[in-house]
DNA sequence: TGCCCGGTAAACAAAT
DNA sequence: AATTTGTTTACCGGGC
């Protein structure tokens, strides 16, 4: 009862179109529509982005994790290899974290790149093409390490199970080797920088070299990175006003209140302002471009490495023209652009709890061997209480992040039981792709980037690009019993996605309509009460009907999703890219947040399957983007918008409905806050 | 143009 | 008596 009053009652105050909700008469009208649309859509895609960046992020943390490891185990050798700049990490770890991030643009980086307005197309394309490269980098690194690692590991459990034989002296020879890779790594991240910096992309100061811990931890969150993206985009937009003017992320309109310093873009006529900047910064720049030498970053084993772009050039000056004419400054370029920035955003952040949690993980085992039990871990608190409810001992050792400094974790949410290593209850297996591999494993659960992506959902207040009837289902595969309650059901939207924290009275009708409605949902009774259930042939059954073959179709679920096809293609690419392979990198984060992930992935390949759709494996993704229409239609006043964009305030509380009995309707989270 | 979809609004009934 | 939970019907707009 008090839900739905309460929900938008609270801030929204004015100008909000919720009276709707419960009593209007006739206020149907009264509706605002127009304007949103396109916000709407692009933050459809911004969704999609997450995801990406969410998988590819694990795969950093895994990089990062094996570079800490390395210093860790070995702080003080190899000393002198190091370059000079860095004040060697004898024990504390921020320096050596810091050396490792300087490599992805920093919020703060960013925000002064926009502030210097210096985002002309040109520069855009060479920002790209930079965090392209970290990308290939961290990739390369990563299947180095990722041998490393393993050898590691397997020291690690002879000596636990072997006893403590004379392995050292292979450790030993193991932590050199480790460490000249980290020399290795830090000197690929130096270069980059450097040539960020000879781009004139990055102005930064010779000592600054080692960027503070906490910067990259704050991050930025998702609020922010939209609000930065659109600065971008307006930017850009003011260069090449032609094409499709909406599209751009208006979320807000007006400018948010937080950068006023990036409204000055006014005028900025890029092109060549930025161009003379450009010419600024390159003074250090005389040898090497990027363009010199074949070593493109958008360019490798004859293909365009261009986000969803794999055209197959002969020579690199075809490759060149290609890139000139397929990804000039347009919208497109510009939004993939935007979703590779933010990849590289949500991976700095990613990188930076991971360091964290090896730093803990280190200091566990270091430990270890007075006290192996009671791990110190000051973040262990905290995670155990989370596990405690449901985990049981077994595996997951360090876990969790600490730290979660500003975030705004949402509060809510405690917990999760979750893991819940999916109830080997066949259900979804018979599904597409999703449930096939990533949920036989069982996982072990306690993924901090779940916060990321559930931090986005939380706080974006964005139309979730799913029917209505795909996020029941979700919801409710989601849970361990493979079965809620209406409540539960409740819960889950408004835990999982900001947008449903509104207007409660008209979604959750919506919601039992579509149970009452769809034939999938099948409504079981129990003692107390009844549970919903989902009957995964009839939700297929349906399932297929548009989008398999019809290309116009894929098309226009592109056109919906806004840049569908840049950002579908980004996603992947950025995916395979990073050898991510989707579902396994899925398979580690909490399960909410891989279903949504398959969820989304389902729906894009439905959407965006080309070719064999049909037939067995093919997703069945198909509804794709429904409803976002009225969404456009709703003009919402910019302050509707806004109030919530800032979420940051908004996700704080969200309280509002999880109360009362729903001790188990949470299965969905990880965090670990 | 008509059909199908999915979203929204609502009326109503039944269960709490 | 007030809600919550379910069902159903109607209407809209979009895609085809």
């Amino acid at each position: 009862m008090m839900q739905e009053s309460g929900t938008e009652a609270t801030s929204n105050g004015p100008a909000n179109q919720n009276g709707a909700a419960s009593v209007e008469g006739g206020a149907r009208d009264a509706r605002p529509k127009s304007a949103t649309t396109l916000s709407a859509v692009d933050m459809a895609a911004a969704d999609l982005i997450h995801l990406q960046q969410h998988q590819a992020l694990q795969v950093a943390r895994q990089i990062l994790l094996q570079q800490q490891q390395q210093q860790q185990l070995q702080p003080q050798q190899g000393t002198g290899l190091k370059s000079p700049n860095e004040k060697q990490p004898s024990l504390q770890v921020p320096v050596s974290v810091a050396m490792m991030t300087p490599q992805v643009i920093t919020p703060q980086q960013m925000q002064q790149i926009l502030q210097q307005q210096v985002l002309s197309p040109q520069q855009l394309q060479v920002l790209l093409q930079q965090q392209q490269a970290l990308m290939l980098q961290q990739q390369q690194l990563q299947e180095f390490y990722k041998k490393q690692q393993e050898q590691l590991h397997l020291q690690l459990l002879q000596q636990q199970h072997a006893g403590k034989q004379s392995k050292e002296q292979q450790q030993q020879a193991q932590q050199l080797a480790f460490q000249q890779q980290l020399m290795q790594v830090q000197q690929l991240q130096q270069q980059h920088l450097l040539n960020l910096q000879r781009q004139g992309l990055l102005t930064i100061q010779p000592g600054q070299t080692t960027l503070p811990l906490h910067s990259l931890t704050q991050g930025m969150i998702p609020a922010e990175l939209q609000q930065l993206w659109k600065e971008v985009t307006n930017v850009k937009e003011e260069n090449s006003s032609s094409n499709n003017s909406h599209r751009g992320l208006d979320l807000s309109s007006p400018q948010p209140p937080k950068n006023p310093l990036l409204n000055q873009h006014a005028s900025t006529n890029g092109q060549y302002m930025s161009h003379s900047l450009k010419r600024e910064g390159s003074t250090l720049d005389d040898h090497h471009h990027h363009h010199s030498h074949h070593s493109h970053p958008l360019y490798g084993h004859g293909v365009c490495k261009w986000p969803g772009c794999e055209a197959v050039f002969e020579d690199f000056q075809s490759f060149l023209k290609h890139l000139n004419n397929e990804h000039a400054l347009d919208d497109r370029s510009t939004a993939q652009c935007r979703v590779q920035m933010q990849v590289v955003q949500q991976l700095e952040l990613q990188l930076a709890k991971d360091k964290e949690r090896l730093q803990a993980m280190m200091t566990h085992l270091h430990v270890k061997s007075t006290e192996p039990k009671p791990t110190p871990q000051p973040l262990n608190l905290v995670s155990n209480v989370t596990l405690s409810k449901t985990a049981p001992p077994e595996a997951s050792p360090p876990l969790s992040l600490p730290q979660t400094p500003t975030t705004p974790t949402a509060p809510l949410t405690p917990l999760s039981q979750a893991h819940s290593v999916i109830t080997p209850n066949s259900l979804h297996h018979s599904v597409g792709p999703m449930r096939r591999r990533y949920s036989d494993k069982y996982n072990m659960p306690i993924s901090p980037d779940i916060v990321q992506n559930k931090e986005f959902y939380m706080n974006a207040e964005v139309r979730p690009p799913f029917t209505y009837a795909s996020l029941i289902r979700q919801a409710i595969l989601e849970s361990p019993e493979k079965q809620l309650t209406l409540n539960e059901i409740y819960n889950w939207f408004t835990r999982m996605f900001a947008y449903f924290r509104r207007n409660a009275a008209t979604w959750k009708n919506a919601v039992r309509h579509n149970l009452s409605l769809h034939k999938c949902f099948v409504r079981v009774e129990n003692v107390k009460g009844a549970v919903w259930t989902v009957d995964e042939l009839e939700f297929q059954k349906r399932r297929p009907q548009k989008i398999s073959g019809s290309p116009a179709l894929v098309k226009n679920i592109q056109t919906s999703l806004g840049y569908g096809p840049a950002l579908s293609a980004a996603f992947q690419a950025s995916m395979a890219e990073n050898n991510i392979p989707l579902y396994t990198t899925a398979s580690i984060g909490s399960p909410t947040l891989n279903s949504l992930a398959n969820a989304i992935r389902e729906e894009m390949n439905g959407a965006m399957d080309h070719g064999n759709s049909n037939g067995s494996d093919s997703s069945p993704g198909r509804s794709p983007l429904p409803a976002m229409h009225h969404i456009k239609e709703e003009p919402l006043d910019p302050e509707d918008h806004e109030g919530p964009l800032s979420l940051v305030t908004t996700a704080n509380h969200s309280p509002d409905f999880d109360h009362h009995r729903d001790y188990d309707d949470d299965q969905g989270h990880d965090d670990m806050l």
